[in-house]
DNA sequence: GTGCCCATGTAATCTGTTACATGATTAG
DNA sequence: CTAATCATGTAACAGATTACATGGGCAC
């Protein structure tokens, strides 16, 4: 012990949402609070819900850590504009850059409950296999309509998007037999 | 509004923890919060910790939702075993065939930062696609070598990992002229 | 007996959610 | 002017993490 201190010194670590907000002012240089839960909501996965008592506090603490500006918009409206600092775009480098988190491997449902179909009695199985592959197939066509409408903020993110859902049905299809 | 009073009557839907609990227990017909914390801490996506001030909340709300039936050991421990009971096994036979949650694309730290590393100057984008590239043919070749060694809880899992950091590898290849 | 590890738990804290409250702008 | 909507926030709560506390068995 000792080193404690020193662990003190470094900034705690940001968390996804931070890291997603970060990367979201990049993308449009300066935006409102409300721009960013806007972007959550419509573009992120569902698992972002951009909710105000998420968005909010995480800006000020963002603030307050000095990885973001505040300016006013002059343009008749009360709200503020957030913009990166120098220490929030080396911030944003690092959370960019993490190779560790990067290739974590997240925290899939799918995945997470892949071993436990086997349990199931056949007919129920089965019925539930078909389903499942309606809807990734559904997922599917949904994505390459939207890559073709090509007004996308995130196509890389819908790239892997597509990736899974494809290896999925693949791999549901491989243990089919 | 009323129909406010129809959802309140049906219990509220397992979180992702409780429902990777059950499964462990089904998996193990019984066991102890601690077995559960321990395979947590092995097996799972280094995104599940297995800390105690969440596994051991977890079972008392599942036992008192009456998911759970304690059964004391007898080998002279006085730590409780927990099961399944009939309502437990339906409500985890739900979770893991709750179609729209296993379809979900979930939070994947990958797919959420690739469309910024489009942003970073070229001499640190091809180094971190070079560090990425080697962690991720890391993780794949030690996935491959346990599952060959064949003795892992979930090797559904383990195939599912491994397609997604080919996926990755896929897809980091094909992006790369 | 003493010390150590196994197993169970609790306390403080941190993030994020839902639901509610409020002020500013705009449509009519 | 009034009502609707946009934008910003707050309050209460839920779930998870870390760090700490405790008690039972066993090695020596």
């Amino acid at each position: 012990m000792g080193a404690k201190f020193m662990a003190k010194t470094k900034s705690r670590a940001l968390t996804e949402l931070e890291g997603a907000a970060l990367t979201v002012i990049h993308r449009l240089k300066s935006c409102t609070p409300y721009r960013i839960r806007l972007d959550f909501q419509q573009s992120r996965s569902r698992e972002w819900s951009g909710s105000a008592g998420a968005v909010y506090p995480a800006l000020r603490r963002l603030h307050a850590r000095g990885l973001l500006k505040a300016q006013q918009t002059g343009e008749g409206r009360r709200s503020v504009n957030y913009a990166l600092s120098k220490t929030g775009s080396e911030a944003l480098t690092r959370w960019l850059t993490d190779v560790d988190r990067a290739a974590g491997s997240g925290l899939d449902p799918f995945r997470c409950r892949a071993d436990f179909w086997r349990g199931l009695p056949k007919p129920e199985r089965d019925a539930f296999r078909r389903d499942l592959t309606d809807e990734l197939e559904k997922k599917c066509a949904n994505i390459v309509r939207l890559m073709k409408a090509g007004n996308e903020p995130e196509p890389k993110a819908l790239e892997l998007e597509l990736a899974l859902h494809k290896a999925r049905l693949a791999w549901l299809k491989d243990s089919e037999r």
